[in-house]
DNA sequence: ATCGGCTCGCGCAA
DNA sequence: TGCGCGAAGCCGAT
């Protein structure tokens, strides 16, 4: 049987080379990657050692400082797992298809992992076509592969649901680890030394304008232990709690899925098989870790302008525009947003709350992004604000499910609600229901005391 | 505190 | 063709 999840990126062959290339990019971690024991197993099978390659680019889309230092923290981790394991890892500058290309030159085959987004998908397509040799992706990212779980783009939850669901069963169980059987230790290449900070991140180009932040740690270690203080103290009660913005009933997983440094499965067999929360604590964490995040996959597979207010379902479009020109009670500046200064006092702290730790609570996510929607001139403008706040301060930006996330607020995968100034038949969110529904005056505590600790 | 109405497109049953 | 239903909506009536 031909795994779905293993896909020919061209129509080479394997050739004669010194060792199999794995090109990790999406899915950094030494652990729970199908990409990495594929790529072993290919190499054993040749009797050649497996090469790890990361591409480390200076100029990643929308990427600053405070993403590429959470990705440098995971990458040591990496490097210190594959060295345990005895599986040579080289990181070096550069655009990322043409590291995997200069190392592939001496490749018999070419490994990859799997990213959806337009870039990801060029990089690979373009590396390819260029590979001398066999060039084979992996999905690691997705738990159902994208075009197995549904063959169009869906519309919401409730059509994508039962697909994914049908379909996880197949795809959870851990990969097979395999030992390298031929060491690449003679083999001289270049990588870069991950404990030199300034000579890795040190790159003129390199965006800086946004600090690191201290709440969140990055790499597959820090992953797995957050997971099972989650699971320990947080997973019961889960489904009452998880929209009280006040309290913490959230697993903080989304930065560490975003760079690959745990595996979305490994998380679903940890939730499941934890004995910890009641089923329908399990089975609300579950689904969104699998129905919501492959559903944003989904999108961003195919639809092409998943960035853009086009992207948006028809109807939502539509009714937007019949609103544009509703009166606006305020309109802030880009920059006044991004001072956390207008009249809302939850709004500001939501936005400090992102600026500062990386993270945002996600029902708060929720309305903050209504909020923008309704004190912008037009709704384009407001797309385009919250999708780059959004990528700039966010350490999980940049992904498919931000794109979701900010589609959202604009009516993407949600269903028209009655008719109101501005919003036209999309849902609205307002400060008279954030305080009937949740606890807002102690979510501003929270990060009051976030801010201080800083 | 809880309930119904609001509104559109999808997928399924008929 | 009709019908039920949907990620966290709002508001006003009871």
């Amino acid at each position: 049987m031909n795994d779905p999840r293993i896909q020919q990126l061209n129509r080479k062959h394997c050739v004669e080379g010194q060792y199999v290339l794995y090109w990790m990019q999406q899915s950094q971690r030494a652990e729970d990657n199908p990409a990495l024991e594929y790529a072993i197993r290919t190499a054993n099978k040749l009797g050649l050692p497996v090469v790890v390659a990361f591409g480390l680019t200076p100029d990643y889309p929308d990427a600053n400082l405070r993403h590429y230092t959470f990705m440098l923290q995971g990458l040591r981790d990496v490097s210190r797992k594959l060295a345990r394991r005895r599986i040579r890892f080289v990181v070096q500058h550069g655009n990322p298809p043409e590291v995997a290309l200069k190392l592939g030159h001496n490749a018999a085959e070419i490994i990859c992992d799997r990213g959806y987004l337009r870039h990801q998908r060029r990089w690979r397509s373009d590396m390819a076509g260029e590979a001398k040799c066999l060039v084979e992706q992996v999905e690691c990212d997705a738990i159902v592969p994208v075009e197995v779980a549904s063959n169009k783009r869906e519309s919401s939850a409730r059509t994508f649901r039962p697909k994914v669901f049908r379909l996880q069963h197949l795809f959870l169980d851990r990969p097979p680890t395999a030992k390298p059987k031929v060491s690449a230790s003679g083999l001289s290449l270049n990588c870069l030394n991950l404990k030199d900070e300034d000579s890795v991140l040190g790159v003129p180009i390199l965006d800086v304008s946004v600090k690191p932040v201290s709440f969140f740690k990055g790499g597959t270690h820090a992953a797995k232990a957050r997971l099972s203080r989650f699971i320990r103290s947080r997973l019961r009660g889960y489904s009452e709690n998880r929209n009280q913005p006040g309290l913490d009933y959230l697993s903080h997983m989304s930065p560490y899925l975003h760079f690959g440094q745990i595996s979305p499965a490994y998380i679903v067999r940890k939730i499941r098989d934890s004995g910890k929360g009641t089923q329908k604590d399990r089975d609300s964490y579950l689904d969104e870790l699998i129905v919501r995040r492959e559903l944003a996959i989904n999108f961003v597979h195919y639809a092409d302008n998943y960035d853009r207010f086009d992207g948006l379902p028809e109807w939502a479009q539509s009714t937007l525009q019949q609103h544009r020109r509703d009166k606006r009670k305020k309109i802030y500046t880009l920059k006044e947003l991004e001072d956390a200064r207008t009249h809302d006092p939850y709004w500001n702290a939501a936005m400090n709350e992102m600026k500062s730790a990386g993270y945002m609570h996600n029902y708060m996510r929720m309305y903050w992004g209504k909020q923008i929607l309704a004190w912008s001139l037009t709704p384009e403008i407001a797309f385009k604000t919250v999708l780059e706040l959004n990528n700039k301060y966010f350490i999980d930006g940049r992904d498919p499910s931000s794109y979701a996330n900010v589609g959202w607020i604009f009516g993407l995968h949600d269903r028209p609600w009655p008719k109101r100034e501005i919003f036209g038949s999309v849902r609205s969110m307002t400060i008279g229901g954030l305080k009937r529904k949740a606890n807002p005056d102690a979510y501003v505590k929270k990060v009051e005391r976030l801010l201080r600790s800083q």
